[in-house]
DNA sequence: CCTTGTGCTTCAAATTTTGCAGCGCAACTG
DNA sequence: CAGTTGCGCTGCAAAATTTGAAGCACAAGG
């Protein structure tokens, strides 16, 4: 709190016992702390520090000033603790749609993230594909939705939008780990797993294969990312899913190797809300928590 | 005091209704008070005012905020009173809130023996109904208030309260005069005039009627006791004032008679603060005189 | 007598704040 | 329905303020 710096610098110079020691403790030049007191002590029309060989103490009427300071800064906390209460911060409920991809890592991961900080906020997550996402959203059952490659984006408001290529999930033993530069190609050739088709990675599939002279022949269409991610190691088949769905750190028995963005399209994931519409003090900050991670993470996560 | 220009500026922009008007009113341009709102609003975690066409107005965290800063103003003027204080010098400023009754004789005998004392002590004296004083009061405009009848006594500390009996005012050669037992059936009997409702004494009266068969029939309804006291002089009217706004030593025009306690309630002149405020030096030591000087009285003036 | 640590000062550089002008918006107004 | 008014807000350059680096005088301790 800007107002208050001074207070809390002359505080600062109390507990220190010398302005050159509080300076330090302050990340500041002893220069410009002593200069803050002078002025200070100027415009509050007495002195509060004595001035004694080898430090400062403060003398009484610092010692008045000191409890005002402590008061003030207590109360002012007090009003932001009724503020935050008030404007639901602390209390509230935030309704998200989202991508399966998301399940296992990213959105437990964001969501204990933001409950550490906010304890009186619960959560519903609800797993929906990128079409009954937005359905929820229009029916006002979700505050927010995070799905990959949405349908129809004029009706929404997007918060954030980050891409995401996509990478083909293989068994640590499959041929195809040898490759540096995986190519959609190689994939097609082994037997393949796939999404159906609301799915949108299925939907960057096919828009892929639609340009190539091969065809998707999947041996399994399957629902659930788990059920892809366990069938590639039973059968040396190749699976797809966005890195963020992944555990990128290491996995024991699985590999991930990103596809060529000229090959597969990266995917748009998403982070949209009703259009026009004011979302509760719990849902905004969270849709902002969002948007600053998957920010940071862009640049990391690129091929 | 440069650590709290903005929050004087806050203030500013509550009072004025529109950046642009507080803007003009601090002698800064809108665009920089603007900032600084913006400004305050980001580092306080919370939108304060609510933007509307033509203006704006606190939300609820604002009003929460304005009474914070009101506070902390006030807490500070009482500490650079206390240090002034301490360094000798006596100097201060005495804000207070009191009814019209006590301006003619009561408040400026008082403060002239204030100011005798301690010449270096300034008032501000205002006059204000019982409603309004405590305004006042919580707004942290006065730092005092004398008035009657107080009606939310729980949120204020009371310093004293002392009775006061319903004098009755008529003319010298009025027909009640002879009367030693003056009845307020009496008074009732003649044109009377009696002040608003929202003054003290007349709460009373509206109160003693109310369990009489008689009625409250005023000929005229002034705010001004200076209006009614001279108001009696032309028709033979009766008016109503407590002893401590009349000078009983002698007036050649006006007599005052009590009305008997059983009659008309005697009414409570209570002296008191905002709760749990610390007042400054000089605020205090008056206080403290007023309270000394009301209680030797009180005796003196029962009939 | 020198070293150490203090508060304080000087002056240019860095940072912050301000004023000006203008934008977009909503509500009046003729 | 065009025009005006008053509003909050923003980009940008100028102005004001704050900062940092260096150094001074002073007092205490070895």
């Amino acid at each position: 709190m800007k107002h208050l710096q001074t207070l809390k610098l002359i505080d600062a110079v109390n507990k220190a016992g010398s302005i050159r020691k509080a300076a330090e403790d302050m990340n500041i030049t002893s220069s410009a702390l002593n200069r803050r007191i002078l002025g200070f002590e100027e415009e509050f029309g007495a002195p509060i520090f004595e001035r004694l060989h080898g430090g400062v103490r403060l003398n009484p009427a610092g010692e008045l000033l000191i409890e005002h300071i402590r008061g003030q800064m207590a109360d002012l906390e007090r009003v932001r603790s009724q503020v935050a209460d008030l404007s639901g911060l602390r209390r509230g409920h935030v309704s998200i749609a989202c991508s399966q991809a998301l399940q296992p890592y990213f959105m437990p991961a964001q969501i204990a993230d933001y409950r550490a900080e906010h304890p009186g906020v619960s959560f519903s997550v609800q797993v929906r594909d990128r079409e009954a996402a937005e359905e929820d959203l229009r029916a006002f059952q979700s505050d927010l939705a995070l799905v990959f490659e949405p349908v129809h984006l004029g009706d929404f408001d997007v918060l954030l939008s980050v891409e995401q290529p996509v990478f083909a999930v293989m068994a640590k033993d499959h041929a195809l780990v040898e490759k540096r530069d995986l190519r959609l190609r190689d994939c097609l050739g082994f037997p393949h797993v796939v999404p159906p088709k609301r799915i949108g990675i299925r939907f960057l599939l096919d828009l892929a294969v639609s340009r190539m002279s091969q065809k998707l022949e999947p041996i399994a269409e399957a629902d659930s990312f788990e059920f892809m991610r366990h069938y590639v190691q039973h059968e040396r088949a190749v699976g797809f899913q966005f890195p963020i769905g992944l555990n990128l750190a290491g996995d024991d028995r699985l590999v991930f190797r990103p596809l060529r963005k000229s090959d597969v399209t990266y995917g748009n994931l998403t982070l949209m809300q009703m259009k026009g519409r004011t979302l509760s003090v719990a849902s905004a900050r969270f849709a902002n928590q969002l948007a600053a991670t998957l920010n940071d993470r862009a640049g990391v996560q690129e091929p």
